[in-house]
RNA sequence: GCCUGGGUAGCUCAGUCGGUAGAGCAACGCAUUCGUAAUGCGUAGGUCAGGAGUUCGAAUCUCCUCCCAGGCUCCA
């Protein structure tokens, strides 16, 4: 019997007999491997365990445990979704089910116009279960695309794709396919086909560790003038302890929402009376907000910006010359007509009002770069389902600046912005950034070939230059102008857009906007927009988020709480918060008319940072007792000045006591 | 805007078949004086999101509106 050699991921060399499958590699290599095999990959394409080896394939075995094994446990189970929907819901027609991060989704089009409820998830379970149970083999064909064209006629949206890869299709349709000549099948039984360019686990038993999560509409395509399908996510692991543990980092994510936090600390609230998406500051929230606000003036100031104000509603003429309103009415809170007819609009941005104060006079070359920063409050109409907590609202407040600067200053000045953006963010305790360049919006922009190249190219050698990841974001960019974007992971790996940094030719042009350049040319000035909390209310939402409550000292609405052991002790408690004030450190008291245990419960589950006790013992020495948010080890004895010292350096530190264990 | 859920005391939630609205916590009052995450007793608190309808009778069934959540779409 002939023989063939495969090379290993470590390089090692394995001899296999002819017509040995990847399957029969794993065997080969261990039973452990065998029974936890899914897929293979080979020669850098993910086949079936089922594929056939040639001599000199370099092969990987893909367990559940890597990225790639979990998408397709991910991608199978959701292939068994599709029959159980089909099994229970006979008719239905199946669209796309790929694996998502964590998980996957399948859409379907029900009989009848029908729609799932939430009740039905349990039944689709049930039915997956069922076919597990059946442990059916995932059984892959090829065929041609008028076979293929006939086998799914019944099936729209398979004939859809079929047709449209025959056509060169997009990466999305290649992806349910082998490729645009051979269409690729899977089947489980007679009765389920289904469109896949694979690999899948070689049978359904394989699956199991799963949950369905949610029933959603969407868009057939994702494009909202189509059909709206029925979407069904769920999750999927390659164990039920991986699968609890990300249940658990569900809750953990929940525990931190910042609405429910924002909620329990007294931040802030929504009001129904105010309308969606328009937010109240609370005492608390507002204090956070005002340290935010004041830290960033400050920094601003050092690094040359100058503050403006503008008002909150203008003349209609100002944002069609700015361009807005072509492209962007739609989300831009209808006009109120006033006098004789003209239209008043609220401001969806700043920069139309910055453009203005730069023209109120005429500039010369020796003012640039001209750095104009507001904290300026904008309205914009967001689709009703797209409101979202503080993340995503109608009224925000921008901290936002537009630099006025020569083409030659122009790198240079946002080489200095995005390390200002980076400093300022790492003040506030983000540390993980990558970059995002987003490049010009086919169809959806304005300006020069040649200006908007410049423009990408000056923004990407920055990027390039700043030493963090940078992602590319083709079509991402602003109708005016691209942007960069800073990217910020936060305490459990999420990742957030926070500040942009765009560059526009446009809006200098629109408005006509110069500077007397040293030749005495009227010169055309560039302008960079940049914020970098990207909106006040979403920077707070994502801190509160990111520190699950616990900020830092300096951003506490209330840093340290004196309690009393007994009431006789309260004078000496208001002394001390007396001191500590002076200070500058943000004190209160409360008087022992609950006992102690109950006080600190209460300031704890107010994630005050320092809870201070004092009784006998510090009346007569001039100490406090120090129970430090996230320590079960209270300090006893620490005289008053150095607990303030210590405060009080911590503040300037922007550091904190540990966020608690528990919560 | 579209799809699926939801809205009962300040908060978390119960409320059976359509038959007088319930608990815990919080608040308030009184008592308690306590050394590190819940002292006891009592009081008050509701147009069951709002409106219309069906019914002898609606928190409960139907319709409309508002608001919230998760998605889709959008995000200057």
């Amino acid at each position: 019997m002939s023989e063939l050699n495969v090379e290993l991921p470590d390089g090692s060399l394995r001899r296999l007999d002819a017509g040995a499958t990847a399957l029969d590699l794993a065997r080969d290599v261990g039973k452990r491997l065998a029974k936890d095999a899914l897929a293979a990959r080979v020669n850098d394409h993910l086949v079936d365990l089922a594929t056939t080896l040639a001599d000199g394939d370099r092969v990987a075995i893909i367990t559940g445990t890597t990225l790639e094994g979990r998408d397709v446990l991910r991608h199978s189970s959701a292939h068994v979704m599709a029959q159980a929907v089909t099994r229970l819901w006979p008719g239905a027609h199946y669209a796309i089910g790929p694996a998502i991060a964590d998980g996957f989704y399948y859409d379907f089009e029900l009989p009848d116009g029908a729609h799932f409820s939430d009740d039905d998830l349990e039944r689709v379970t049930e039915e997956m279960r069922a076919i597990i149970a059946e442990d059916q083999p995932f059984t892959r064909a090829e065929h041609s695309v008028v076979d293929a064209l006939v086998l799914f006629k019944d099936q729209p949206f398979k004939v859809e794709i079929i047709e449209a890869v025959e056509r060169g299709g997009s990466e999305e349709d290649l992806s349910e396919v082998a490729s645009a000549a051979v269409v690729s099948t899977y089947s489980n039984t007679a009765a389920f086909v289904d469109l896949c360019r694979g690999p899948h686990v070689p049978s359904t038993g394989r699956l199991g560790h799963f949950r369905l999560t949610r029933v959603a509409g969407a868009y057939w395509r994702g494009d909202e003038k189509n059909p709206q399908l029925q979407r069904i996510y769920g999750t999927a692991w390659e164990s039920e302890d991986a699968l609890a543990a990300h249940l658990h980092q569900l809750e953990e994510a929940e525990a931190r929402d910042h609405r429910k936090l924002g909620h329990e600390l007294d931040l802030f609230s929504f009001p129904s009376e105010v309308g969606p998406g328009l937010a109240v500051f609370h005492p608390k929230g507002g204090l956070i907000r005002r340290v935010m606000e004041e830290y960033s003036r400050q920094r601003h100031e050092v690094s040359g910006y100058e503050f403006v104000y503008s008002p909150h509603i203008s003349k209609a003429e100002l944002f069609e010359t700015s361009g807005h309103l072509d492209w962007f009415a739609e989300s831009m809170y209808p006009p109120m007509t006033l006098d004789e007819g003209q239209q008043y609009y609220l401001k969806p941005m700043n920069c139309p009002f910055h453009l203005l104060i730069y023209k109120s006079r005429p500039r010369s070359y020796r003012e640039l770069p001209l750095r104009l920063f507001e904290f300026g409050a904008v309205y914009r109409y967001e689709l009703s389902g797209a409101v979202q907590g503080l993340t995503r609202v109608r009224g925000m407040t921008q901290d936002d600046a537009h630099i006025f600067c020569t083409k030659e200053q122009m790198a240079e000045e946002i080489e200095t912005t995005l390390h200002f953006v980076l400093s300022l963010l790492r003040d506030f305790g983000l540390n993980e950034f990558y970059l995002e360049l987003s490049t010009r919006p086919p169809g959806k922009s304005v300006g020069a070939d040649e200006e908007w190249a410049e423009a990408e190219a000056t923004l990407e050698a920055v990027a390039r230059n700043a030493g963090l990841e940078l992602v590319l974001d083709p079509g991402g960019g602003a109708f005016y102008g691209p942007k960069i974007s800073v990217q910020a992971r936060d305490a459990i790996g999420r990742t957030h857009q926070m500040s942009t940094i765009q560059l526009d030719f446009q809006e200098p042009k629109r408005f006509d906007a110069t500077y007397v350049a040293p030749d005495n040319s009227r010169t055309r000035p560039i302008m960079i927009h940049r914020a970098l909390f990207g909106s006040v209310e979403r920077f707070m939402a994502i801190l509160i988020e990111h520190y699950a409550g616990n900020l830092p000292t300096w951003l506490c609405p209330e840093q340290v709480r004196v309690l009393g052991v007994r009431d006789d002790h309260d004078d000496y408690a208001y002394d001390v918060a007396k001191t500590l004030r002076a200070d500058g450190v943000r004190v209160s008291v409360e008087a022992a008319t609950e006992p102690l245990g109950s006080r600190i419960r209460k300031a704890k589950l107010e994630k005050v940072p320092y809870v201070i006790v004092v009784g006998d013992e510090d009346v007569a020495n001039a100490t406090v007792g120090i129970n430090a948010r996230g320590s079960n080890t209270p300090e006893r004895g620490v005289s008053v000045a150095t607990f303030a010292a210590r405060v009080h350096e911590e503040i300037a530190a922007h550091a904190s006591p540990e966020a608690p264990a528990w919560r």
